[in-house]
DNA sequence: CAGCCTCCATACAGTTGTGTATGGTTATGA
DNA sequence: TCATAACCATACACAACTGTATGGAGGCTG
């Protein structure tokens, strides 16, 4: 594997133009230019544009939801989990999340992903809240209440100057663990 | 006026469209098919598809901030206003907010558009809670949360349950309040 | 070393959109 | 009533993309 592609080549390059350009520009023809080949690659690797979407939604699915959770869990040992996780998805670059759900807004394959993504991250802030105490209602609540604060700062993708990013995470704490 | 299209026409099925099946059907071929015309008519209205565009935005614009907060204003004369708020965005149908935001990521005038609402509602959202008595930086930060939640609720698009909606209500007035 | 399989280039047809040029129709007002 | 302007249809040239058919270059294997 030298200067051949394989699929998984593609799925790389799909996810970095995604995140970069939106999902507007997943289509063969570009793709393959900026990958010095022609199409006659694109449709040795996949059947159509389709193919190439789902393995693409794939392959976010593995790291938008698992791998995040199992960092988190496996940085929390003494520290509080909701702290970490918060902190670390409120400092990130969110460009191909907010790719994703754009394109969701357009695509039902897109879609399906967006909402499996969803149903496990809220569900794993909802059982953070659980576990720290509060009732499974009042947990439900605030857990779909932080989880639309994320959403909602991904979509607007501007980092907050370090100040207020400070006083955003103490007020998000409060409002999470607050009795 | 009776068969004949105006701009304003064009510029109304335009939103309708958006807000039913996104940017993406904002063309004037379909648009045209739709409306029974051809797109002689179009490009006699609008000198291109940029001058279509520009036209929805704009309107946009004028109904997404200035109507709303026009509205809220004018209904709380007794009841608390922030809470008037909450009730109506939380309980409307955000189709059209949320192709306007899908398009903003793909498209620069789009982009112009939504920041420039979201500063008018930020702002607006903060001077209620100033008002109410908070310091310039909790309110700030709080501004920011709550409109933040406001972007992802819109984002995933799903009316709650009557329940789960109050239970999001009340603890979003908390947030909101508290001291 | 001959044959096959993998990977890619090239060429072609088909689709869908944009923008423009030109002419036709309808209403309106001098 | 008739000339003009507003409004729309039709036809054309052009561009970008999809999908397919076909063949060619290079490595692996018997």
């Amino acid at each position: 594997m030298g200067d051949q592609l394989s699929g998984q080549d593609w799925v790389d390059q799909g996810l970095k133009t995604l995140a970069k350009s939106g999902f507007t520009a997943l289509k063969a023809e570009p793709l393959a230019k900026a990958m010095g080949v022609s199409r006659g690659s694109f449709y040795w690797h996949f059947a159509d544009i389709s193919a190439f979407h789902a393995a693409i939604l794939e392959q976010w699915r593995e790291i938008a939801a698992e791998q995040i959770i199992a960092g988190v869990e496996a940085a929390s040992n003494d520290e509080n989990p909701l702290e970490v996780l918060l902190r670390r998805v409120f400092g990130a670059r969110l460009a191909l999340e907010n790719a994703v759900r754009t394109w969701a807004s357009v695509d039902s394959a897109a879609r399906a992903a967006v909402q499996a993504i969803d149903r496990r991250r809220l569900g794993y802030v909802e059982s953070l809240l659980t576990q720290s105490g509060l009732s499974a209602e009042v947990a439900r609540a605030r857990a779909q209440i932080l989880y639309w604060a994320f959403l909602g700062f991904a979509l607007s993708d501007q980092p907050l100057p370090k100040a207020q990013q400070q006083a955003m995470l103490d007020e998000m704490l409060r409002i999470a663990t607050s009795r």
